[in-house]
DNA sequence: AAAAGATTTGCAAATCAGTTGCATATTTAA
DNA sequence: TTAAATATGCAACTGATTTGCAAATCTTTT
C-alpha cells in the first residue's frame, strides 16, 4: 500500500482530490492493518478535522470505486483496507478479545479454489474470507 | 436441517424448552435459506407472538451453544442458519439486488485449505466465506 | 478571471439495529 | 408446592449509519 500514490489512486478512481479524501486515503495507505471508522477518525486526528459523516460518504465512494475493501466481522464491526495491486485479496482473522482484525497470508483464495463453488452465472463483486476466535496473543488471558 | 429434532437440539445444547426457543428454532430448521432477524420475526408470525428482544437473546444463546451460525454480509446484514451435522460449513453468496443470501456448495472449505493460512496458534471459533455481487436471477435487471 | 452549475462537506436531526434495566412469568429443583 | 433460577416482555437507551439541507469548494464555461 505504501507503494501507491494518493493522487494517482484518486485520479484513476475518477474522484476529485479533496483534503478529506486525501486524509482518509493516507490513513488507510499508511497503516498496515485494516481500520474501522473510529480508527480512521482517530488516525486523522483533531488537527485535520474531518466530519464523521464525510468519512462515511468517502468510504462509500471508495468502495464503489473499488479502491478499498470492506471486511465485516461476525461481531458487527466493519473494517476497511486498500484494494490496490500491492494488497491482493486475502483472508482475515478477527480476535474477539482484543478486537483487532489481522491479515492472513493470501495463499488459498485462488481462481481455482473459487471455481469449486461458483456457478459462474452470478457476478461476484467481493469476496470475504474471515476466521474469528482468539488470537495467539490473547490465548493466555483467554476468558 | 429437516432431519434434526428440536427437542434433541435444545437438550444437547443445555437449553430449556420454551415456546419462544422452539419457534425460533423451527423457523431456522424448516427454511432452506439463512434468515435475518426480520425474517425470523415474520416467519414466526403474529400468531405466536415472540418479542424482538427475546429473539436477539435466543439467537445469542444458540450461537454461544454452537447450534447456529451467524453470517454477516458486507452490506451490514446478519443472517442465521443451523449449524448441525446435516448442514456443514459452506460458503454463501449475497445478492445486493434481491438481498438474499444463498448457500454455495461446501467443497472448498476443508481442513487442508484452512492450513494454508492458519498459524495454528490462534483458536478459530468461526469461519465465514462470503461472496457477494448480483445473483444469476437478478443479472437481467442488473443496475 | 468572474459567473454558473455541479459536487462535496458539515451540521443537526432522524433512523435503525441491537442492548439494558427491571418487573413479571415460566422453569427447575428441592 | 415452594423457593431459587432462568427466561420473557416492555420501555427506554445506545451507538452506528443515514438523510436533508445550507454553506463551501470545485469545475468549466463565458
Amino acid at each position: 500500500m505504501e507503494h501507491c500514490d494518493i493522487n494517482t489512486t484518486l485520479q484513476d478512481a475518477g474522484l476529485s482530490k479533496t483534503s478529506q479524501r486525501v486524509a482518509v486515503l493516507s490513513a488507510l495507505m499508511h497503516t498496515g492493518i485494516p481500520l474501522c471508522v473510529k480508527d480512521i477518525l482517530d488516525q486523522i486526528g483533531p488537527d485535520c478535522h474531518v466530519n464523521k459523516v464525510t468519512v462515511y460518504r468517502i468510504l462509500d465512494s471508495f468502495k464503489t470505486a473499488g479502491i478499498i475493501r470492506e471486511i465485516p466481522t461476525d461481531h458487527g464491526e466493519k473494517f476497511y483496507e486498500m484494494a490496490c495491486s500491492h494488497n491482493p485479496l486475502h483472508p482475515h482473522f478477527y480476535c474477539r478479545v482484543c478486537r483487532n482484525l489481522s491479515c492472513l497470508p493470501t495463499a488459498g483464495i485462488t481462481e481455482e479454489w473459487l471455481k469449486r463453488f461458483r456457478s459462474g452465472r452470478e457476478s461476484v463483486e467481493s469476496i470475504v474470507v474471515n476466521l474469528s476466535g482468539v488470537c495467539a496473543g490473547c490465548q493466555t488471558s483467554k476468558k
